[in-house]
DNA sequence: CCCCAGGCAGTTA
DNA sequence: TAACTGCCTGGG
């Protein structure tokens, strides 16, 4: 196989007929940070180390700057695509009026199988913060400490720093990208993972608990943020991180009173099981898209 | 001016 | 173990 065209071309990969994928619900829902949205509902992110537009168009989802072998062997598992997603949305509705509404308005989201490291920083990052700040302060991590990947539509892209390249700031410097307060919590906590090569694959490999155990012991990781962690992308889907919003849902639509976390924990993953992970999600985007309109 | 934003850590009782 | 409080910072 040759190509002789000399012009550069951005390669595609597409796909058909899949149902529950919309590049703004799967973005919008809050679950990563490090996406920008262009022109035409596409979404251009950086992920493993490669920059990639997602498009949906009509019945088509378009890939952007891939090809099928990086396809197959990065995307399809990162954007969960072997999932069948209407089977868990169908038993998750049944019997559940709420459900079936936080369904409905969020049938395009996806769970992104998301790095560890960059999704275990992300997330400290993100503890009473806004979408945006962390959104800015990711991206200055990857620019400051990150290797630049590639030059795509005008502009440079950088990967998330490695722990190593993290390890190396200092918290004056992590606090001028917006870090505030977090940022003894993320110079900790990356010193800390590059001093033990291959502690989170190891916790990837416990069962959600033990897993959740070891991801809490990190500097400024609690239960709600490790919870993040490890269904964002250790891959414990029964796992039901609670925050304020989602708290507040189930309380007012299956408490109907105040309830502790543990309670609400319990209860979701005694109602949902397995799937407890996708029914927070689809409560939580369904919860703040409702109540807040500028997400951006 | 105050309040909030996808909480956490540290301190008390 | 539960309740309480301070915390960087930007926006409403």
């Amino acid at each position: 196989m040759k190509d002789l065209n000399p012009l550069e071309r951005e390669s595609t990969v597409e796909i058909q007929n899949l149902s529950s994928f919309e590049p703004r619900d799967i973005f919008h829902c809050g679950q990563s940070f490090r996406w920008e949205k262009k022109r035409d509902n596409r979404y251009l992110l950086v992920a493993c180390q490669r920059v990639i537009e997602v498009e949906k168009k009509g019945d088509r989802i378009i890939f952007h700057n891939t090809d099928i072998r990086d396809f197959n062997k990065v995307w399809r598992d990162y954007f969960d695509l072997d999932t069948d997603y209407e089977k868990i949305q169908k038993r998750l509705i049944r019997r559940d009026p709420v459900m079936e509404e936080a369904v409905k308005f969020g049938r395009g989201i996806r769970i992104l199988k998301q790095e560890p490291f960059e999704t275990l920083i992300s997330f400290i990052i993100s503890s009473n913060n806004n979408i945006k700040r962390i959104k800015g302060s990711a991206e200055g991590l990857a620019r400051t400490y990150g290797e630049m990947i590639e030059f795509y539509g005008g502009e440079f892209h950088y990967a998330f720093p490695t722990p190593k390249a993290l390890s190396t700031a200092t918290v004056e410097e992590l606090k001028l990208l917006g870090l505030g307060y977090r940022a003894r919590y993320v110079k900790e906590t990356a010193r800390k993972v590059w001093e033990n090569p291959g502690i989170l694959e190891k916790m990837i490999k416990e069962k959600r608990r033990e897993c959740l155990e070891g991801v809490t012991n990190f500097s400024g990781v609690g239960p709600k943020v490790g919870s993040c962690v490890v269904f964002f992308s250790m891959g414990k889907r029964e796992a039901f991180p609670v925050d304020v919003w989602v708290k507040r849902m189930m309380e007012v639509l299956y408490f109907q009173r105040e309830a502790s976390l543990k309670e609400i924990e319990d209860f979701a993953m005694g109602k949902f099981g397995k799937y407890a992970g996708y029914a927070q999600q689809y409560l939580f985007y369904y919860a703040r898209e409702k109540k807040i309109k500028n997400i951006r």
